[in-house]
DNA sequence: ACCATTATTTAACTTTTGGTCAATAAGTCC
DNA sequence: GGACTTATTGACCAAAAGTTAAATAATGGT
């Protein structure tokens, strides 16, 4: 066995606190530790984008970066699998089930779904991650953004014709959809200014300001598309 | 004199194009060249974030890598004067003037306002440096923001005021503050989705709908403020 | 035509960083 | 308690990327 010169300089940060050194290497269950790794690499690419380094990523779990080898064959499949997590497996199909919901008034619907859509995007992670990938490859951007035009913009617009008392019959126009972005990019700024540029205009543990907000929102949407769609 | 062995692979792209090979070395003048590479690092910058490599950033100039050190000393210099080119360069003192214009209606001056500013701000490299900036650390978005909240929004409230008849006696409340990010929000997400998730939903080329577009924002906005604050 | 200046390049150095591989040790099963 | 499995590590590699120093060659002044 051989040591390096400079050994000192990897005192196993995780351990020192204990006082007494706990010199022992802990091994954990595979889908544990894969587990822990993906959690850790979530909020580290949130964090840092995805050229985050991988050494910075393990010493945070106390672990050398090699290790992340043993469970994922390259960096990019552990970006992959962030993704994954992240994007597709937060997806609610509830919402569109929400927006179908013929006993609720278009009113109430908008509502309900901001409310629980702001909770589930307006994340950390999620905001920036999926900005990251905007600047970068659209890769991840792209298959939201469908999810979004498939599923959810056409019944955002004919729950918003309804509230004006207008047919669904057409297509939704340009107008329609470029009126509606301003609502949804409205929602998104919240997170945008909070997880982006790091301001705390209200104080973020105080969820019934940010509800307030966004009904607010909601009922301007509403009721100038009424006047604007007369 | 000595050549390098795979000399063949630095064509000087610049020159390709002549046909007959034009293998002197360019020289220009200092302001001219650092101005030259100033230019190109914005876009470059924008395009590719802080973490493009200088060695791609000099070769679509035609000219190599170390270059770059005779006119700024490192490569966050550089990125320094970016910075200050792009955000410090393009603030408009107009805009306090038009929106301190006292033969204009407040609708008026909200329209006018966004439409230029929208000119100026939802650009390529100010909308994707504004957020590379915010993504790390927020020493560019910090200062933007700041002009932002001192010198602007007071008078935007303020004018909201104005159309809604409300006497402008007290501080901005948090609340008013909230929608006017709606709007203000709501137009900058054209830009996030034009340059950052690359949409183009309508011809981006087309200004004349893009000014439909938050005529129709800042329409609804002063409309459901008048109901919203009354 | 020559010289001084300096823009530009060439070559090399250093640090960083994704990735490989053999060695080591923590559990587990008998 | 010994053997087997495999989680974990240490040392190393190669390419990438910022930076430096010396050599080279345009350009302008005289």
């Amino acid at each position: 066995m051989r040591f390096t010169e400079d050994s000192v300089s990897s005192p196993n940060n995780a351990e020192i606190s204990a006082g007494v050194a706990t010199p022992t290497r802990k091994r954990m269950g595979t889908a544990e530790r894969k587990r822990q790794i993906l959690d850790s690499a979530i909020q580290f690419f949130a964090k840092h984008g995805i050229d985050g380094q991988l050494r910075n990523l393990t010493k945070e779990l106390g672990v050398t970066h090699t290790l992340l080898y043993h469970y994922f064959p390259t960096k990019d499949a552990l970006i992959q699998e962030v993704y994954k997590e992240v994007f597709e497996s937060r997806w609610k199909p509830e919402w569109e089930e929400l927006l179908d919901d013929d006993s609720l008034t278009p009113e109430e619907k908008l509502n309900a779904f901001y409310l629980d859509y702001s909770n589930t995007v307006l994340t950390y992670d999620f905001v920036r991650i999926l900005i990251f990938s905007g600047l970068s490859d659209h890769s991840i951007s792209d298959k939201f953004f469908e999810l979004l035009r498939s599923r959810l913009l056409p019944r955002l617009i004919r729950e918003t014709r309804k509230y004006c008392g207008r047919p669904n019959t057409s297509k939704p126009t340009q107008r329609e959809l470029e009126f509606l972005m301003g609502l949804h990019g409205g929602v998104f700024y919240i997170g945008m200014r909070r997880w982006i540029y790091g301001q705390a205009i209200y104080a973020a543990e105080s969820p019934d300001t940010e509800q307030e907000i966004i009904r607010d929102r909601v009922q301007a949407y509403l009721h100038s598309a009424k006047s604007l769609f007369a």
